[in-house]
DNA sequence: CCTACCGATCGGTAGG
DNA sequence: CCTACCGATCGGTAGG
């Protein structure tokens, strides 16, 4: 039998956050027991014990795989383009197509803010620091003639223009305003872009 | 005994409303118990059912009065100014000063889109319809030359750009990137500004 | 409007 | 890894 690079004890382990995340992102934390958790991944109540110590424990392993950000900037790392211009739209449609279709991805994000007070997020942030200064270095090598803006402020806008979309995209689905949606996001990195960028001399 | 415009019943009604709405903005809706609500409001447990038929409706009622676009949208239509710059700068200023300091104003939103998938939207859009009819009047009148972006477009960015600001300003309050928030607000609005109006000619 | 109760379910554990 | 259990708490109600 060839040595799996995944023990058995690694696979259970996933398969109880795989199954905690599916349920938790749809009923929100509080509104999930252990004991779905447990039929959802094919075990007892009991075993999960033997693998994560207590239901907060749970929540924070998810936390740490499945983060919103870790789908996000991966995504906008893997983006094209050698200006600003390129790679924002770029970046928008990488966006789109790789999490337009399930919105509730950034549910995670919400959950932990109004369940946990945000209480997750510095260590979040710290893991994902990496990822993020390349993320920065990689911006700040574009071309493009950038208006006096405060860096850190350009990268806060151009993520909260996701959050933005997303969540505006929730509310407006409920509703009859079909009209609001269509190329939202083009329009919305339109402008941003605008926003950020000199008139071209 | 002069009569009192609001009744002894009503009175009751409010305090439950109010301990629900502090409870479930803290806490979130499914971890928090009728029994803490009865104890905030200074009731017995059963006494709420006098009043609402189940913890369900006692939600439905807070949403009816506390729904975020019900402090938010008023707080647009005060905001003054004659021109899209000075009423977007306008209105920036009056949501900080009335909601800055307390961005939990957006949790009830993010509990009903998370725990409650979105379901009320509807029914809190069809209350709100009349405000945002006038609100969308209001902004059809102003002074300035925008861009060619759909009108729904714009109302939809600029409200997305206070969830974008709170939303970020939650994480990042959360670490150390204190530079990251001077004057954020402002620079939101100045890049949504650039960004939908013509250059001027 | 309160007290006392209902059955159901919760997170977690002992013991094997 | 499972079965069977623990005490605590849940939403809701009966009866006064």
């Amino acid at each position: 039998m060839a040595a799996d690079i995944i023990s058995k004890g690694e696979r259970t382990s996933r398969a109880i956050i795989d199954a905690a995340y599916a349920l938790i992102v749809e009923q929100g934390y509080a509104a999930t027991s252990m004991r779905q958790i447990a039929e959802k991944a094919g075990l007892s109540l009991g075993a999960i014990y033997n693998h994560f110590s207590s239901k907060d424990e749970v929540f924070r392993a998810i936390l740490e795989v499945r983060h919103p950000f870790f789908q996000i900037v991966p995504l906008l790392n893997s983006a094209k383009g050698e200006s600003i211009e390129e790679f924002a739209r770029s970046a928008a449609h990488t966006l789109i197509a790789e999490l337009g279709h399930h919105p509730e991805f950034l549910n995670l994000l919400l959950i932990e803010i109004v369940e946990f007070k945000g209480e997750h997020v510095p260590r979040v942030f710290e893991k994902m620091l990496p990822m993020i200064l390349q993320l920065a270095q990689r911006l700040s090598n574009l071309e493009g003639n950038v208006r006096e803006i405060p860096q850190l402020v350009l990268v806060r806008a151009f993520m909260g223009m996701f959050f933005s979309y997303f969540i505006t995209e929730t509310l407006l689905s409920r509703t009859a305003l079909v009209e609001m949606q269509s190329n939202a996001l083009d329009h919305f990195v339109d402008i941003f872009l605008h926003g950020i960028l000199l008139e071209k001399g």
